[in-house]
RNA sequence: GGGUGCGUAGCUCAGCGGUAGAGCAUUACCUUCACACGGUAGGGGUCCCAGGUUCAAUCCCUGGCGCACCCA
């Protein structure tokens, strides 16, 4: 079988994608398990109509390289797929598609709208799964799940009733995150503190019954002074404190509002006095609780002031209204002063626009209870699962330290609709079927025909994320695949979902499973564009997968994603890196192409211990020492250092030496030799392809096939090379040194590449002349040397100095080029002279350490010897060295 | 304001108590029979600054300075 010429990932991608998931490769087998431990992994779902992102590229290339790495080492895999609903995001694009009809979802109906979302969903909702495929990412697709399918549903439902009969989800009126575009509540972390340049607006407030005095309050948000029901002062404030029980004209308004007193209050900022407004505050709301004052809501859904303020004000925009508001207080002199003011203000992380703290009745979890974030925090301390990096779990722990009720409830159409029912007289049945809560209804009211309302609001969509780990294995049955994949081994996601997705999934499998929901999470970064900037469609600087994937092939992206993947360090994605993946992947092609091309085929009854040739036994080695070396970074999550590892090896050993020291075996006069190396060959290729399987599965898998492999190498073992022999490396190493300094000196001395001079040797002790005259044929085609002499017998009449002769010292090896011509005799004494100088000032360094009694006396006895060692053998070069420059007359 | 991470070659980053590394870029040479997406050789670094610990600090500690992110 030959290689094509030029490599074409297109073509192979697309025979593999369709080879591999059809032959069954993915799939995760519970029902004929063998003697093979389980491996689960969940997939983060992406949302369902979305598409590809270089995240996503990233998160499923690692989690790719761990499935088929378990999968090579033998475990029974399972990679759970599925995909979002993502609630607020595709109910937007919905909404947004209907308005570019002229049509919005209240005119259309609940029903009616679903059914557009559906649509929506069936015609985009393949996309990110399709693309997924593109990517290599091997997963059982016959498993695919979606968070509103029937059977996630169900655990959705099941899991509600049960928290709220045991009192952890409750219905509560306070102060909510409201987003008057998308008109919803939405939980604190879907809340981003922008800072922003505003304002800082000195009202005045006359006090009641002291014309002409006022008290003057500092405020961010004048509009809201509608809503205003006291004015609150530090109670120790030296001058302001003594108003505290008086009261105030609130202006515009014909309301009266007590001045307080209220350690809220700070003395230090603004007036020191504040103006509290409870049902458009978080800390007012407190202060407000505190007091016992009435909350005033002057806002409606919209954000627009409503009729609890002066007709005047009535419908209008908020920030309209702050306009009108300031100009009319100014008008009536109660406007001391306008201050530039930079402080933060909550934006809603979908919709953008300001959000409103607003009075409203919603259903919370619980999330602080200790049976919830409790147990989900002690997991971790504990260690039954555990962060990589570790440090992450710092971030995990401030936030399950400091747990707030999760505001659950979403006034969306498009979700899990809440399982509650509401009687005529307002009393709420929580039941996992509507016959259930008509049946408690009835019980409750004593009637048999009730009317029900179903509460209209659905759950946040990371609800039903939080049960993925065992809502996909067919929770609440018991399942099989339950009982096999539950819990699963590693998480593998990105920071910005620890809190969203992460801890929520700690706490609700701990709590309905009573195990952790996954041993490890490792942690990867984000992935930035060249010059460290987040990518975003608006700055104009994404790279799309799919495009690079075109332009240079799917493993290539790959494998420099996990290159490029150091643990707490975002990744800077230029073009320039990935390219430098592809031309990997050609170099790899090319020395496989070309090892076939020398008729090097897989023989299954080659032993490597058994190899007899020192180069031979030289690269099993090094290949032995490469598999423990990427087995043990992968088991450590280190996708960086296991693909450099291979980069190295393919590229500096592989090819660059080893490949190059069989050219003359393969043309030489042993047939047993070039059979032992050909085989020697094919078997590196095939443990190597194996190696790099994780990372470019399809490239490794075209060259298996090529190889000689039989069964798919998606299937083949990880190899196991523990038992071999250690690589002999010295006189590897000899020879290397030697071919690197001949090429070092010809260049610096300007040889020309045609000019291929003698090597002559002056000294060397039998083991290096052994070397030299085994590697002869190496050593004069990569070296490009004309023959190797020994000096002495080819001692010429003329002198050196005379002949121009440079002089390399390699170890105990002391020999000569004679470049008679060619060569600048006063470059060659200025290449020795500072030789000499490098090397006798690192002796220096040695030696100076090594007369200080302190270093000998307490460093540890290795490090000493070492140091010994560096002295003996820098005396020995300088000796070689000396000798050779005097021979120059230097 | 609280927290975390990062400052190492022109760029992007490894490394780490015992004489500084890679990729890209760059320079010179090479159409050497796998590969120019290549080969060979080279240049390039007060390892942010200042103290401290240590026989020994790029690495550990303290304090700065700068950058990024998270939380309030």
């Amino acid at each position: 079988m030959t290689l094509a010429t030029t490599y074409d990932p297109a073509a192979i991608e697309a025979k593999f994608t369709e080879v591999w998931e059809t032959s069954g490769a993915y799939g995760a087998h519970p029902e004929a398990p063998g003697n093979k431990t389980p491996f689960t992994i969940m997939m983060p779902p992406p949302n369902v109509t979305g598409s590809l992102h270089m995240g996503h590229a990233l998160t499923f290339t690692l989690q790719d390289a761990l499935v088929r790495y378990q999968r090579m080492r033998g475990r029974d895999v399972l990679w759970q797929p599925g995909t979002d609903h993502a609630g607020i995001a595709t109910q937007m694009v919905v909404e947004r598609n209907l308005a570019a009809e002229g049509l919005d979802r209240r005119t259309l109906g609940r029903e009616a709208f679903l059914k557009k979302v559906w649509e929506w969903k069936a015609q985009s909702g393949g996309t990110i799964t399709r693309q997924l495929r593109r990517l290599g990412a091997s997963c059982d697709w016959s498993r695919e799940r979606f968070t509103l399918d029937e059977g996630l549903n169900k655990a959705v439902t099941r899991v509600f009733v049960q928290l709220f009969k045991e009192g952890l989800i409750y219905q509560d009126t306070r102060l909510v995150n409201w987003d008057p575009k998308l008109q919803t509540a939405v939980s604190d972390l879907e809340v981003e503190q922008r800072e922003v340049k505003g304002h800082l607006w000195y009202l005045k407030y006359p006090i009641e019954g002291e014309d002409g005095t006022f008290i003057t309050v500092a405020t961010t948000r004048p509009e809201t002074m509608l809503g205003d029901v006291a004015v609150a002062v530090h109670p120790e404030h030296p001058t302001l404190s003594a108003l505290i029980g008086k009261s105030v004209r609130l202006p515009l308004t014909d309301r009266v509002i007590p001045i307080i007193g209220d350690t809220y209050a700070d003395p230090e900022k603004g007036t020191g006095a504040v103006k509290i407004t409870p049902a458009h505050d978080f800390n007012d709301y407190e202060v407000g609780r505190r007091h016992g004052l009435t909350m005033l809501s002057v806002l409606d859904k919209e954000a627009r002031l409503n009729e609890s303020v002066p007709e005047a004000y009535r419908g209008l925009d908020r920030f309209d209204a702050r306009k009108r508001i300031v100009a009319d207080l100014e008008a009536l002199g109660l406007l001391e002063k306008i201050e530039p003011h930079v402080h933060v203000v909550p934006h809603g992380d979908r919709s953008g626009v300001v959000l409103e703290p607003y009075l409203t009745t919603q259903w919370y979890c619980d999330a602080p209870h200790p049976s919830l974030g409790g147990e989900a925090l002690k997991a971790v301390q504990d260690g039954r699962t555990r962060f990589v990096p570790q440090l992450w779990e710092n971030t995990y722990f401030s936030w399950m330290e400091n747990l707030q009720p999760w505001c659950i409830s979403r006034q969306l159409w498009w979700g899990h609709q809440i399982p509650a029912w509401y009687g005529p007289d307002g009393h709420v049945f929580v039941a996992e079927t509507e016959a259930e809560a008509q049946q408690a209804a009835r019980q409750h009211d004593g009637r048999m025909d009730i009317t029900l309302r179903r509460d209209e609001d659905v759950l946040d969509t990371w609800f039903s994320s939080a049960l993925w780990p065992f809502s996909t294995l067919g929770w609440p049955e018991t399942t099989p695949e339950l009982e096999r994949y539950y819990p699963t081994q590693t998480l593998i996601t990105g920071f910005d979902i620890i809190f969203f997705w992460v801890a929520r999934m700690m706490m609700l499998s701990l709590k309905f499973t009573g195990q952790v929901p996954f041993k490890d999470i490792y942690i990867h970064a984000l992935v930035r564009d060249e010059k460290g900037q987040k990518m975003s469609k608006t700055k104009g600087n994404v790279l799309d997968p799919l495009e690079v994937i075109d332009r240079y092939g799917c493993d290539a992206l790959r494998f420099t994603l996990a290159n490029l993947s150091t643990p707490g360090r975002d990744i800077r994605l230029a073009p320039a890196r990935i390219e430098g993946g592809r031309n990997f992947a050609t170099k790899l092609w090319n020395a496989t192409r070309y090892s076939l091309m020398q008729g090097c085929k897989l023989e299954p009854a080659f032993d490597p211990a058994a190899a007899q040739h020192v180069v031979n036994r030289w690269i099993i080695g090094q290949t032995k020492t490469l598999a423990t070396r990427v087995t043990a970074e992968l088991d450590a999550y280190r996708f960086d250092l296991a693909s450099g590892a291979l980069y190295a090896f393919v590229w500096d050993v592989f090819c660059d030496w080893y490949l190059e020291f069989t050219k003359p075996i393969l043309a030489g006069t042993s047939p047993e030799a070039a059979r032992e190396t050909r085989q020697t060959t094919a078997w590196v290729l095939s443990q190597v392809v194996r190696l790099l399987h994780p990372f470019t599965p399809f490239i490794t898998e075209e060259l298996w096939e090529n190889l000689g492999g039989t069964k798919p190498l998606i299937t083949a073992p990880w190899p196991d090379l523990e038992s071999l022999p250690a690589a002999p490396e010295a006189e590897i190493t000899f020879v290397q040194r030697v071919i690197s300094e001949i090429r070092a000196v010809r260049s610096l001395l300007n040889v020309p590449p045609s000019s291929t001079p003698p090597l002559h040797v002056v000294e060397a002790p039998p083991a290096l002349q052994g070397a030299l005259d085994r590697h002869r044929a190496s050593i004069l085609r990569m070296a490009r040397v004309g023959e190797i002499v020994d000096a002495h017998a080819a001692e010429s009449p003329l002198p050196l100095e005379e002949r121009g002769t440079a002089s390399l010292v390699v170890g105990e090896a002391v020999l000569r080029l004679p470049l008679a011509g060619i060569i600048d005799l006063d470059k060659e004494r200025t290449r020795l002279t500072s030789e000499r100088e490098r090397l006798t000032s690192d002796l220096q360094k040695t030696e100076a350490k090594l007369a200080d009694p302190t270093f000998t006396g307490r460093a540890k006895p290795e490090v000493v010897e070492e140091h010994r060692a560096r002295k003996t053998e820098a005396e020995a070069t300088l000796a070689r060295l000396a000798s050779a420059l005097a021979a120059l007359g230097g």
